[in-house]
DNA sequence: TTGTAGGCGTTATCAT
DNA sequence: ATGATAACGCCTACAA
């Protein structure tokens, strides 16, 4: 079914009934709805690699996320449906091409046959050879998280650093003056991940200014990691009372360590973090922490694509967000031994 | 950058290029390698929407996932990760839709825009009206879960009912007699959702078959509907010492409930489910059940779908995949007061 | 071994 | 208010 055909049904000429579904140019009334009646009979619609040949735009989006190996964590799901959402609001499709590296296929195959017209990238490493690709191929993008080089690009990213921050702040003002933090995994850290490194500054500066101690440690994206991690700040360094992190795929395994331990939370031992809202929520008891708006970073993520595809050569814009933290249950005063 | 660029550059034609690339008719070594060198120097790629046009394909899968409203469950996010790889290793691009009912937009575009050369569709209905469009549209889909009209159609499935009468046999064995079934939304239920009908059947059926006593118990798909429906397991079924579900998202609510309870798993109650492998390795103890191969499936459903586009009209093939129950550490004896 | 030319289905320019 | 027509970039039958 194509246009000529719904053309030569309704009597009229092919432009015309291009023209009656842009509404580019007026179109009678009588044969407007005349080409409507033929067009629901059919239904027929534009066939979109025509369309995209000849307009030059795909009307769809490239989502690049962490490649299929790794699980998704909440946070990141939460992230791909809201830009999936958002797309759809606005009548765009997404691609979705999972790709860490710099010399994968499907990577390639969307950046340089043109397959979208612009491309979200998520997990961004400070130096990142996708930004790279992407820049040279001078296709539009907004990234998550930035580069080591962030004035030059489109992006949206959480201020782990300040957010990090904050939870020391709260914590040491409950009293705890020994406080761990448990960040994402070393390799992520040593491969230049962001919000990793930010968090530690955040962390550092924290703890100094308040002049409590602060221990960081790595841990992998998985609650068996963060159990062995748990166990590990218990044992080696029994005078901390309190962790930070923003590590969420590792807080069922944390949760598991402090009750094998018999440490109550928040009774003996607290912990505030940065996490998906909906994770925040399932821990027990429910986690004080800065509930990442993923929802919110998806549809501004598409917005700010959109804008970049219509003005290829506007200043980039960025977007660094702090959300308040949410007081729930997992934070108190330190424990005073009677 | 066009092919035309490239046949500039080269000093030679169009077509000569294009047959240098598909390797459809021989080209003198040496041309070819000047092309060659041409194309790596401007790293061109044909435009997808122009060869889109011309061959009447996109080398494009559509995938249509649930809603983004509800979140994915871990089986569901491992199946669609499945998916992507499976077409990424064949070099083929994947659409993502989240539409649930009939009249969406994406998924309109998506199967009467000719998007994408087959469809994936995860979740499907007993009665679904995406699987009549898809059929009256003429495009090769493959579902994940099968209608009323099984025969019709191209599926893979998990087979709930017999794993589930397994589970229920396992448990009946160690000598539970009053076993409950958590089940997944009674929404989901009455809206015909296949897997949740097939376990109630093989659950009625096994109990029967076993004479021992069965009482099913519909749960929402998170944490706190689990917790919930176990509490009132627990308290108005007072008999009952073992569950069978199919509902993952709601395990960490029931493990909650339970040691909220004081019941140790395996000891005092036991649990036997279907789910993926990651969540029954989770589970504290870890759970003894089928292990839903997510990934197997999604490399299934693009092979199959591959087929199908190739072959329109061979009689429609299915998988019913009914894994082994993975013996871990959820299950023991009825428990037999001293 | 290589070149020429037509058409895939659209949109947009020009002409009526 | 509408029609004819040229292009978008590619592939491929046909010609040389």
């Amino acid at each position: 079914m194509n246009i000529g055909e719904i053309a030569r049904r309704s009597g009229v000429s092919r432009s015309t009934v291009s023209y009656a579904l842009s509404g580019k140019r007026t179109v009678s009334e009588a044969t407007r709805r005349r080409i409507q009646e033929v067009i629901d009979e059919l239904d027929y619609r534009p066939n979109a690699a025509a369309r995209a040949l000849k307009e030059g735009r795909t009307r769809t989006l490239g989502l690049v996320i962490p490649p299929a190996g790794g699980r998704l964590t909440y946070m990141q799901l939460e992230f791909v449906a809201s830009v999936l959402e958002a797309a759809a609001r606005v009548d765009l499709d997404v691609l979705l091409s999972p790709s860490g590296g710099d010399h994968d296929r499907s990577f390639e195959r969307i950046v340089s046959g043109r397959r979208v017209d612009g491309v979200i990238v998520m997990e961004i490493r400070l130096e990142d050879p996708r930004v790279t690709r992407l820049q040279k191929a001078g296709m539009p993008f907004v990234t998550i998280g930035h580069t080591a080089q962030p004035h030059e690009t489109c992006w949206v990213d959480v201020d782990y650093a300040t957010l990090i921050s904050r939870c020391v702040y709260h914590l040491a003002d409950l009293g705890h003056h020994h406080i761990a933090l448990i960040n994402r995994s070393a390799e992520l850290l040593a491969a230049g991940y962001g919000p990793g490194h930010r968090a530690r500054e955040g962390f550092t500066a924290a703890v100094e200014q308040r002049a409590v101690t602060g221990v960081e440690f790595c841990c992998a994206d998985d609650a068996p990691a963060g159990e062995a991690c748990m166990e590990q700040i218990l044992d080696a360094h029994p005078e901390i009372t309190a962790v930070a992190t923003i590590n969420e795929a590792a807080l069922p395994g944390v949760q598991r360590a402090l009750e094998r331990a018999g440490l109550d939370v928040p009774g003996r031992f607290s912990i505030a973090g940065v996490a998906a809202k909906h994770w925040a929520e399932e821990f027990r008891p429910q986690l004080t922490a800065a509930d990442v708006p993923a929802l919110e970073m998806g549809s501004l993520a598409v917005d700010l694509l959109i804008e970049r595809i219509a003005e290829p050569n506007a200043a980039p814009k960025h977007r660094l967000l702090a959300p308040p933290i949410s007081l729930r249950s997992s934070t108190a005063p330190a424990f005073a031994a009677p």
